[in-house]
DNA sequence: TTCTAGTCAATACT
DNA sequence: AGTATTGACTAGAA
């Protein structure tokens, strides 16, 4: 068995992973090591004696605490009843476990790893990184964490928890006596050692390393080892009291067993830098003693590699040297997040590469710091690290390359196709098979690349154009039986001679604006005038498939709204409208797919793999020289559609109508309304959620402007039910003629609930039986109930009381989406806030960009019955939940919006025009198209325009307004009950 | 966990 | 056959 932790004797024999950069530091540690191997050694020769070498570990393995065993023992204030049982008894039974541990020879490095872990717990600490590793003996964990509680000797868990209840005792006898009462973060007075601990780096505050001098508490410890040894029990009667003695600063204590040499400086003064002018002198005991704790185990070191035995350890960040804590001594953190974060947006940076390997954070972290930075004073110690090591990251100019370097190491087909065009690797690859080594291999060379190029130019035709010829030239050599570039199997570096270029990636991050419009139009007429269709294109260009290209091309988004993912086709487009042999190149592509699917055809086997994928143009995957088909090739294997391949649910219309009207009411049904809907509509959860989730993206994309407005009001089913009802009766009345008979019968169907439910095969015509089949009423109220799920009683009754009442004037009500403009679809803020202010349940979606002339639209916003039914998004800005005034997005809205009205007007395609509002407002009345009227700011707003659209309808003759004011009094105590009721 | 952005790919439409 | 639409999914952010 290896011998734990005797090779540090000399003290100067440091484990690598205890090294600091800072020589000082690694002087101090080596100091705190020296006196607990001299500890050790003590304890070592107690050990010998009784035949054991090791104290730490117990039958559990860890997974049992031994806490609780002990933890009766002691209670709030600080008095432990004599200690569990004698000393004597206790040593026995030690020296057993201690055999067994032997005998059993676990590996020291489960042993450190229990231990580790254990002592985390224990302490309700979390420990560095670099204790982790599991090469250095346990005792060095143990001399490091609490030498000044411990002296450096081993011990059991046992005395560790008896200890730390004492230090916890203690500290909350200080917290509850403190008089200073500048220290928030003091536990409370009720604070209980048995309870959760608070982690004891939250108590340092800013004074963890402006610890005064001299603060020694251990003064009893001599004798306590004396007359006890290592009995956990004495340590811990004795480990309290010791806390008491801590001293004001300046006042000599003793040290600890190890501390032998009189004069020398405690090793945990050593540690400590020389205290900061500002607020380390007035650091009340129970903060310095926190600090202490929080020094030591905080005490940053360099990485430590993982062992074999072990998952790799998450890399240890280089520890902030004091000397960079007292560079740093005063930062913007507001600054330094806002840079942070536009580097982060501009390299495409996850917030999860640069937690982990800048900050040491996780992804949740690193959002949460970055969107609220505490003000610098207000940060403790260890809160203002990451912005320290921010600021650093912010003042190394490599840093953000080598991350971006890391970040393709880490996922480099997450972060760019494997590009189809000019000899990049296959398109489609990335997208369906691991990349292999040779891709990733280029990737990382192009990215590890000097400090960016110049920005460049906005006009696109000027994107650099060596580049491009870069590419040509690679992609021409690398085709030697073809010269169509997207060969596969041709993945090598670039040639020897040139110069590392920028990836497309790194274009597309580097490019600060291109006109996506004007590209894609340009495009589209390229392809348009060269019968070239948008599949061998996206394919072969742009590594896309055919339907994003579609999207792509006619609804392109600005480039500023674009992620740097977002960008890459745009500068792939570019980059092929700049190569002169495109069209070219892809007509050959075409023509060899002809003759591919040719030859397949008149020998209908022969490519049996690639065949299996592939049909029709397609077919041509044998070649192996258009890049898309390869992707699919390879899989020989799999060729055939997965297994688990989900059917595509096909909506119908009315699934679809229901949908929308939801949508209208509520963009952001909550999970309640998700699942009424997918009870209503017979379709799954997940499906609606699809819906919406879609439904919202597409609204944002194709209208290029207003916002998904979060309803004002939860959604409501009966409210939802009613004006469904009227929806579908006027779809279906032209559609439908039959369908007029339900004005006269439909009343109980409404009450008992409408079954939109159909088939989710693509049959789009529904019988009248199917449609308006009555459904299980238990089920309906169900459904209703989980809505009004509060005093279930009387809203039940007053929901069908409503319900009724409102649905006996059915008839005056109308619904008609139809005449909501597209602009409905926004809600927001001329009067402040959207009509439903009260309500923040979701976070509205940012406005990104917008064009100010809709703001001049007479009918941004509609008042009716003296309620505002809509507004433009151009009054966003009322909202609560703003983007960052200074996020980029926004910063560069009006730009796009002048590119929008400017420069892309002349190459406005067909396409473009359902941009337009007006536009789509006549095209929305003319035939209902879905998109384009589906949104009302909230049920409130909803059903007042059903209410005010029955006035101009025709029909009712009868539609008496006191009734209809009746109705939307009725309805909004039905609303205001709900709400009463959630 | 849920949202957004970006996609794929099945399907609908021309 | 080409293009548009759209349900579903994934990754990253919040």
């Amino acid at each position: 068995m290896v011998s734990p932790g005797v090779e540090g004797k000399d003290g100067n024999n440091l484990p690598a992973s205890f090294r600091c950069e800072d020589s000082g530091a690694e002087d101090r540690i080596a100091h705190i090591l020296s006196e607990a191997n001299q500890a050790l050694q003590q304890r070592s020769h107690n050990m010998n004696n009784s035949g054991t070498q090791d104290s730490f570990c117990d039958e559990s393995g860890g997974s049992k605490s031994p806490l609780s065993v002990n933890n009766n023992g002691c209670n709030n204030n600080g008095q432990c009843p004599s200690p569990l049982s004698t000393s004597s008894a206790r040593d026995r039974e030690r020296e057993r476990r201690m055999r067994k541990y032997e005998n059993d020879d676990i590996p020291q490095e489960q042993v450190a790893r229990i231990y580790q872990e254990e002592l985390a717990k224990l302490a309700g600490i979390r420990l560095p990184h670099s204790l982790d590793d599991p090469r250095i003996p346990r005792e060095h964990y143990q001399s490091l964490l609490f030498p000044h509680l411990f002296g450096g000797s081993l011990l059991e868990r046992e005395d560790i928890r008896m200890a730390l209840d004492a230090y916890h005792r203690e500290l909350a006898k200080l917290a509850a006596s403190s008089t200073s009462g500048s220290s928030p973060q003091f536990p409370p007075p009720h604070f209980h050692p048995g309870a959760p601990l608070p982690n004891i780096n939250g108590l340092s505050g800013a004074q963890d390393l402006t610890m005064p001098k001299r603060l020694s508490p251990f003064d009893t410890k001599d004798k306590d080892d004396k007359s006890d040894k290592d009995d956990g029990s004495d340590i811990m009667r004795h480990v309290g009291s010791a806390f008491s003695l801590v001293r004001p600063k300046g006042e000599r204590g003793d040290l600890s067993v190890g501390e032998s040499n009189s004069g020398a400086p405690s090793p945990l003064n050593s540690i400590l830098p020389p205290s900061n002018a500002d607020d380390s002198s007035n650091a009340s005991p129970l903060q310095r003693m926190a600090s202490i704790t929080n020094s030591l185990i905080s005490q940053p070191t360099a990485p430590s590699v993982a062992s074999p035995n072990q998952r790799p350890l998450k890399a240890v960040l280089p520890p902030i040297t004091q000397q960079q804590f007292d560079q740093y001594n005063n930062l913007n953190t507001e600054d330094i997040v806002r840079k942070v974060k536009e580097q982060l947006s501009q390299y495409s940076i996850s917030q999860r590469l640069f937690g982990e390997s800048v900050l040491g954070l996780s992804q949740g972290s690193v959002s949460d710091l970055l969107a609220r930075p505490k003000p610098w004073h207000m940060l403790t110690q260890k809160g203002r690290e990451p912005f320290i090591r921010m600021k650093m990251f912010l003042e190394d100019e490599n840093a953000v390359h080598k991350l971006v370097a890391s970040q393709y190491k880490i996922a480099p087909e997450k972060l760019m196709r494997t590009g189809g065009y000019a000899g990049n690797p296959t398109p489609l690859t990335s997208a369906k098979v691991p990349a292999k080594p040779a891709e990733l291999s280029i990737k990382v060379e192009t990215s590890s690349l000097p400090p960016p190029p110049p920005p460049m130019p906005s006009t696109p035709q000027q994107i650099v154009p060596n580049m491009v010829h870069d590419f040509i030239k690679k992609s021409n050599s690398s085709s030697p039986g073809n010269s169509i570039p997207n060969s596969a199997s041709h993945h090598r570096p670039p040639p020897p001679g040139l110069q590392p270029q920028p990836s497309v990636y790194e274009m597309a991050a580097l490019t600060q604006d291109l006109d996506t419009q004007l590209i894609t139009t340009k495009i589209k007429e390229a392809l348009l005038a060269n019968n070239i269709g948008q599949k061998i294109f996206g394919e072969a260009v742009l590594g896309l498939s055919q339907g994003s290209v579609s999207e792509l091309l006619s609804k392109p988004k600005p480039w500023h709204m674009l992620s740097i993912k977002g960008r890459e086709p745009f500068i792939r487009m570019q980059l092929w409208l700049a190569d002169p042999l495109n069209v070219e190149r892809l007509q050959h592509l075409k023509n060899e797919r002809r003759e591919a699917n040719k030859r397949k055809r008149g020998l209908p086997h022969s490519n049996s793999p690639m065949d299996a994928y592939g049909s029709g143009t397609q077919g041509s995957s044998d070649n192996s020289n258009d890049s898309p088909n390869d992707s699919y090739s390879p899989g020989s294997s799999n060729a055939a559609a997965p297994p688990n391949k989900k059917q595509r649910v096909l909506f119908s219309e009315e699934q679809k109508e229901a949908l929308k009207l939801a949508f209208a009411l509520d963009p952001y049904p909550n999970i309640a309304a998700i699942e009424f809907l997918a009870r209503e509509l017979a379709l799954s959860s997940r499906t609606i959620t699809n819906w919406f989730h879609n439904h919202r993206m597409r609204l944002k994309q194709q209208t290029s402007s207003p916002l998904v407005q979060e309803a004002s009001q939860p959604f409501d089913p009966v409210q939802f039910r009613l004006l469904l009802h009227q929806r579908l009766l006027e779809l279906h009345k032209d559609k439908f003629p039959m369908f007029s008979f339900m004005g006269q019968q439909s009343d109980q169907s409404i009450e008992e609930g409408l079954d939109l439910t159909v088939s989710n095969t693509a049959s789009r015509v529904h019988s009248d039986d199917d449609f308006f089949e009555e459904e299980d009423e238990d089920d309906d109220n169900e459904a209703i109930a989980t809505f009004f799920s509060g005093s279930v009683a009387s809203e039940d009754s007053c929901a069908s009381n409503s319900s009724r009442t409102l649905h006996r004037k059915r008839k005056s009500l109308s619904l008609s989406m139809n005449s909501l403009p597209e602009k409905s679809m926004s809600a927001g803020g001329k009067h402040g806030v959207a009509p439903g202010s009260g309500s923040s349940r979701r976070k509205p979606v940012a406005p990104q960009w917008f064009n100010p002339s809709w703001h001049d639209d007479s009918d941004d916003e509609e008042v009716i019955n003296g309620v505002c039914v809509f507004q433009n998004a151009i009054n966003y800005s009322g909202n609560k939940e703003r983007p960052e005034p200074n996020s980029p997005s926004e910063a560069v809205k009006p730009k796009y919006v002048d590119s929008r009205e400017g420069s892309i007007v002349g190459g406005k395609s067909d396409e473009e025009e359902s941009h337009e509002p007006q536009e789509a407002k006549v095209k929305a009345e003319k035939e209902s198209t879905p998109e384009q009227k589906d949104i009302i700011p909230g049920a409130h707003a909803a059903t007042v325009a059903a209410v005010a659209a029955a006035d101009d309808d025709e029909e009712e003759e009868d539609g008496d307004k006191e009734e209809k004011r009746e109705q939307v009094q009725l309805k909004e105590e039905v609303e205001s009950d709900d709400e009463n009721g959630d």
